[in-house]
DNA sequence: CTCTCAGGGCCATCA
DNA sequence: TGATGGCCCTGAGAG
């Protein structure tokens, strides 16, 4: 690879690109002494999250500035060190993502929200615990929709490469993609559950009960009940394709106000999950139909996205068209969190 | 063979 | 005392 950027005019070439060593070799891709290296390898192996306790900016130059994990491993990721090992198992992948959501789906499934959750927690740490729901309890609107939030964000959380994002970048990637992971898991329960319409797994509607549906165009109404599932269905998309979009919509990299070192992340994994569904595609259709497959399962996101602004209409039109019933809860203050 | 680099063991350091 | 990180070694692969 050539090198253009020239980086600080005292650094010499065989410097350490990370802490300044002199007569690094090349780890990873980049330039590096081999304690960094070695911090880099340990630091992707760790399943804790790390953090800065200071303002995710040390200078890793500064001796006491290099005392910080986070500092260190952000700025190995800035220099370009490859974090995922080429080329990847897609079965392997697969079957992680296979289990997350099998997970999620059992919390969705048998779990309730714990009463100690608040809507402040929801987005800084993005971790849940469960209690176990009794058999004769039936949901409301606004309990299945809490649910499906603090699973979906659960699952989201538990991706592998979300531990090293900083905890302002997994906000702004909760913010901007969870909606859309979260419309798209409806969906496709919908669709396993061989409904015409988005509903909930006990059948109850997708909106709150107050809802009077003749107040709004039927349009808009349909284009979030049906669109996106009309779309599933006309697809007939396999569980591994709805997965690894699942995936590649969460770590999506183009969403507003990440840091560069949580764009590149996000990048890299997007890229990779993107692989993924490539070879699956490949691998399941063929090599020619399964390149034009893999274009038809990524423009979802747009069925998604055109479900996501429809809701985001809604929730403007409700308070004009039905200002009586608005209410002040834990779903509602997430909506109105995500939709700005 | 030599060179480079990924990765593992071992042990000093520090809360 | 357990977590962390630096030093040194080994083995695989390329040339
Ligand atoms: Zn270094
Ligand atoms: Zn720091």
């Amino acid at each position: 690879m050539l090198e253009l950027t020239i980086s600080a005019e005292t650094e010499e070439p065989r410097d350490c690109k990370i802490c300044a060593t002199k007569n690094a070799g090349f780890n990873y891709g980049v330039q590096s002494c081999n304690s960094c290296k070695m911090f880099f390898r340990r630091a992707l192996d760790t399943s804790k999250m790390i953090t800065c306790k200071k303002e995710e900016n040390c200078n890793i130059l500064d001796p006491e500035g290099s005392k910080c994990r986070f500092c260190r491993f952000h700025k190995c990721v800035l220099v370009g060190m490859k974090f995922i090992d080429s080329p990847q198992d897609p079965s392997a992948i697969i079957n992680d993502l296979l289990h997350k959501d099998w997970t999620r789906n059992q919390h969705f499934l048998t779990g309730k929200a714990a009463s100690t959750v608040k809507f402040k927690d929801i987005f800084e740490r993005g971790v849940f615990l469960f209690e176990k729901k009794s058999e004769d309890t039936v949901f409301d609107f606004y309990e299945w929709g809490v649910m499906n939030h603090l699973t979906c964000i659960n699952f989201e959380t538990s991706l592998s490469f979300m531990k090293y994002l900083s905890k302002s970048d997994l906000t702004c990637v909760l913010k901007s993609s969870h909606l859309l992971y979260m419309i798209f898991v409806t969906a496709w329960r919908s669709y396993t559950a061989k409904k015409e319409f988005m509903c909930h797994p006990d059948g109850s509607d997708i909106f709150p009960s107050e809802v009077e549906p003749s107040a709004y165009n039927e349009k808009l109404i349909n284009e979030i009940r049906c669109y996106l599932l009309s779309c599933l269905i006309c697809l007939r998309v396999t569980e591994e394709e709805f997965l690894l979009l699942g995936v590649i919509i969460v770590c999506n990299p183009g969403i507003p106000d990440l840091s560069q070192t949580g764009r590149m992340l996000l990048a890299s994994y997007q890229s990779m999950y993107g692989q993924t569904l490539q070879r699956y595609c490949s691998f399941k259709y063929g090599s020619n139909a399964g390149a034009l497959r893999y274009l038809e399962i990524i423009s979802l996101s747009t069925a998604i996205a055109r479900c996501h602004s429809a809701i985001a209409n809604f929730s403007t039109l409700f308070p004009i068209h039905q200002p009586q019933h608005v209410k002040v809860n834990l779903f509602t203050e997430i909506l109105a969190f995500l939709i700005k």
